[in-house]
This record gives C-alpha cells, sequence and structure tokens, in this order.
DNA sequence: GCTGTTAATGGAAATCATTTTCAATAAGAA
DNA sequence: TTCTTATTGAAAATGATTTCCATTAACAGC
C-alpha cells in the first residue's frame, strides 16, 4: 500500500479550512475517495467504498460530509430519478470540470458528455441575462439532462 | 355547484383507455384537478387537494395513479430539490405545452420560463443528435433546470 | 340491466433514504 | 499539554413513497 499524507497539504486544503471546517480523518478519507473516482456516487456507495478501509467512518458522517462538501461547492449533488442521491466532484486539483450527464431509463447508467458544451454555454448565457432581467431572478445555476435508453439497453 | 361530467368523454380518455386503464372515480378526480391548474403539485398536494371534495379518495391512490399518469406520458414529474416529487401535465386538451422552470434556492418557488425555447429546441435536437449518434443512445426525453434567486429572495 | 371476472381502491404496515439526538471523542488554539 | 468546542457514530426519528391485502367497483359479455 502506497503512503498516504498524513495533516493537510491536499489541494482542497486551502478552502476546506478557509470556510472554518476541521481537517477530520473521515473528511480526508471522503474527499480522497471522490477525487479518485469518477463514478456518480450515492452516500451510501461511498460508505460502503470508505467502510471497507475505515470500518469506523459511519453513514452518518458521510451524509454530513458530502452536504458540507455541496454546501462549499467543492461537491455537485444531482438526483437522476432513482430515489437517491448522487454526488460527483465539481472541481479537481486540476480545474473545473463541467460536463453533463445521459441518463439511461433502464438500467440507470449515467454517461457524461462534454460535447456541445461551448453551443450549451452560449445558450445558457444568453438565457441567463434574459430570464435574470425578464423575471428578475438571480440565476448561479443550472442542470441539464437526457433521458433514453443506452446502447445496451435499446 | 355545476353539473360534471359523469362517465368518460373526456379529452384524456382515449389515450386512457387505449393504454388498458380503467376510468374511474379518483383518476377522473386527479386528471380533472390536474388540468384546472398550473402549479406544480407534489403528490400530497394533490391528495389535500382532492380530499376536500372527495374525502373517500386516498393517499396510496393518488401516488398510484400519478404514477401512472407519468408512465403514459400525460404527467411529467419533477425534482425540484426539496424532497419531493412534483407533477405538471405534460399535455393538455390544447396540446403540448412545453416549458422549462427556474427554481428559487431559497423560497423553493418555481417559476415556468418559456422564452428561449425556440434556441434550446436548435441546440437539443443538435444535441440528441450528435449524441446519439456518438454514444449509441437512444434519447427520448430531456429537462433543464436555472437554479437562482427569486425577487423576493434577493 | 344483471352478472362475473378482475383491476382498482384505501388503510395500515413496511420500506428506504436521509436527518436528528446525544454522549463520547478528537482537532487545534492557547 | 490542556481546554474548548466541533465532530463523530450508533441508535432512534422522520418523511416520502411502496407494499399488502381484504373489500369494492369497472365494464365485458350476456
Amino acid at each position: 500500500m502506497r503512503h498516504r499524507h498524513r495533516s493537510g497539504h491536499q489541494w482542497w486544503d486551502g478552502r476546506f479550512r478557509g470556510c472554518g471546517y476541521r481537517i477530520t480523518v473521515p473528511r480526508q478519507v471522503i474527499l480522497d475517495a471522490l477525487s479518485k473516482t469518477n463514478e456518480h456516487l450515492s452516500a451510501e456507495d461511498m460508505y460502503l467504498k470508505v467502510h471497507k478501509i475505515h470500518p469506523g467512518i459511519g453513514l452518518t458522517t458521510v451524509y454530513r460530509t458530502l452536504e458540507i462538501l455541496v454546501g462549499i461547492g467543492l461537491l455537485s449533488k444531482f438526483d437522476f430519478g432513482d430515489g437517491r442521491a448522487r454526488y460527483e466532484l465539481a472541481e479537481g486539483p486540476k480545474g473545473e470540470r463541467h460536463h453533463h450527464h445521459m441518463v439511461c431509463t433502464s438500467c440507470n447508467r449515467v454517461i457524461d458528455y462534454t460535447d456541445f458544451i461551448d453551443e450549451e454555454k452560449d445558450l445558457l448565457n444568453k438565457a441567463e441575462k434574459g430570464l435574470s432581467k425578464k423575471h428578475n431572478f438571480k440565476i448561479n445555476g443550472h442542470s441539464i439532462q437526457f433521458y433514453g435508453l443506452c446502447s445496451k439497453c435499446s
């Protein structure tokens, strides 16, 4: 097993402390797991993953940590219609990773795509400007998803 | 109180029977309520609304009926992040009513908008074609939502 | 219109994700 | 090292939705 960074000094460290949160083992382990995957993990997925190595970490803590990370913008939270929230790193050490999702309505598989992001950005910017003016609404986020059948299911 | 259509002969009638479903009082009442509102009702909202006039109708039946309606494409089901599903007529007697939503992350108000729908359609068509080719994914729906603060909350 | 078959109903109980409670523990400032 | 206080984890609570199951009602066939 490769050696592990002990205390602090991760890319998310500053952001984390800056918000007044303590850096604890469960939080490090969870962030570590998040930065090593590009799956769309549910809280329980994360719990099981983390529990293998650190059986002490409880499901409650996983929920709490994920919620904090969403709060400070490090994580994005999604609902793909299968009754549980799913999480994904919003920013990695290398910066933004903007993409959207296609969800298979049969097997629930989720495919990330980055195609058309530029066109989408154009449209979204235009829409944001127009909508915020017309409806006096301060927009600070959006979500786009396509639903359908993946190659295996169709 | 105004007289009520008894048996069948509503605009949804054909579609409904066509799928092999019986036309029952609870189903008529629920569809009736849906076609008279443009709120984004949760199952419980619907239950309360319907329960005033027809106290016999149970919450379970409301859930079941809404799910059937989603199944045959008459209803759209949304998640606006407040922990309960919300429903909205997908098609009315007058046909499609395509629009998207802005959700206030503070008060949970939802605003429908129809601006930019044409541009969105263009983009979505293009995206659909490209994505289905590249990822071999049969797309048959999408969802777009903006999140932010409404005029009251900002 | 009456009847039989079978889908639909509703109340209670079950389920499942998520949240709350609370006493014990550990982070990190002093 | 010590002290304060945020964090933790187990268990219990919550809240939306589903399942069970005995009763009722739609409607096809007479």
